[in-house]
DNA sequence: ATTAAATAATACCTGAAAGTATTAATTTAT
DNA sequence: ATAAATTAATACTTTCAGGTATTATTTAAT
């Protein structure tokens, strides 16, 4: 849960293109390194090039590099490309912004980690990533 | 996101319940209320039933009232019921555990939200509902 | 020029979550 | 006894995120 699958693989592909920042990487690169599936991931990397994160060289030998700079690129950005981030800060209680005259029942309870959690997609980049030693990607 | 929408249902026909404890609610009273779809709603309350937060009285003047004291029920044990709560104690990057020895390239980044968001799930009870004014349901 | 290897576009399929329908069982009021 | 009002069980349908398939386009090596 917390975010959608499709959010998880944008992340996975980014996060293993940021770790390899320097080389251009093809369609099959990444396949063969992360495993999502084949097509799949085909059309999530030419919609993250469309959302501008990187870009796509196209022919014999093409592939992709990003299109800005790492850290300019943070998660929030991301997760919202791919399904939107209003989910996260409306109301938990029905889809809608949290009203600040009329809160819901639940409101204050999840005020904090709703937070934390948007906070931590709002101030981590891609560049975060290279900082440090985890490599492992799944 | 975050939690899935049968959970939210599950959440709002408890919180509901709980501030209005003292009385026997029919699944029609719930559905006036709550606006859930109402056979889907009388199918909740049966699974709310089974799983012992509720308990049913059946028959022309039946209803459902709570099995057990507020203060015992925890938000974790009801989602953990509906949707289970593995999802979101492992890998952000895939479904299983996290591997303490061998984190993912985003476990660092993900543990404060995590937790943050795990220990509310672990502390609130439907009890800390009552406390607050807010009564808006959606 | 031709072919191979890559990305792009677009339409289709699938499985699981969400929601609906039908019928049965239980209890109370009359 | 009968009818009305409730919950229970179970099977079916719908929707949509996730995943496939097909075909077109682009580029470089030969
Ligand atoms: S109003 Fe419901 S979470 Fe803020
Ligand atoms: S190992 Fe991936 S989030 Fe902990």
């Amino acid at each position: 849960m917390f975010i959608s699958k499709t959010s998880e693989h944008a992340l996975r592909i980014l996060t293993y293109m940021a770790l390899n920042y320097e080389t251009q990487l093809s369609a099959r690169n990444l396949f063969e390194e992360l495993q999502i599936p084949k097509r799949y991931l085909m059309r999530l990397l030419t919609d993250l090039s469309k959302s501008g994160f990187i870009k796509a060289t196209r022919g014999r030998s093409g592939g992709y590099v990003f299109a800005r700079s790492l850290d300019t690129i943070y998660f929030s950005e991301i997760i919202d490309s791919v399904e939107g981030l209003l989910p996260f800060e409306g109301c938990v209680l029905g889809s809608s912004v949290c009203p600040v005259d009329k809160p819901c029942a639940m409101h204050q309870i999840w005020e904090k980690p709703k937070q934390t959690f948007l906070e931590t997609l709002k101030t981590t980049t891609l560049a975060d990533l290279r900082s440090g030693k985890n490599i492992r990607l799944q």
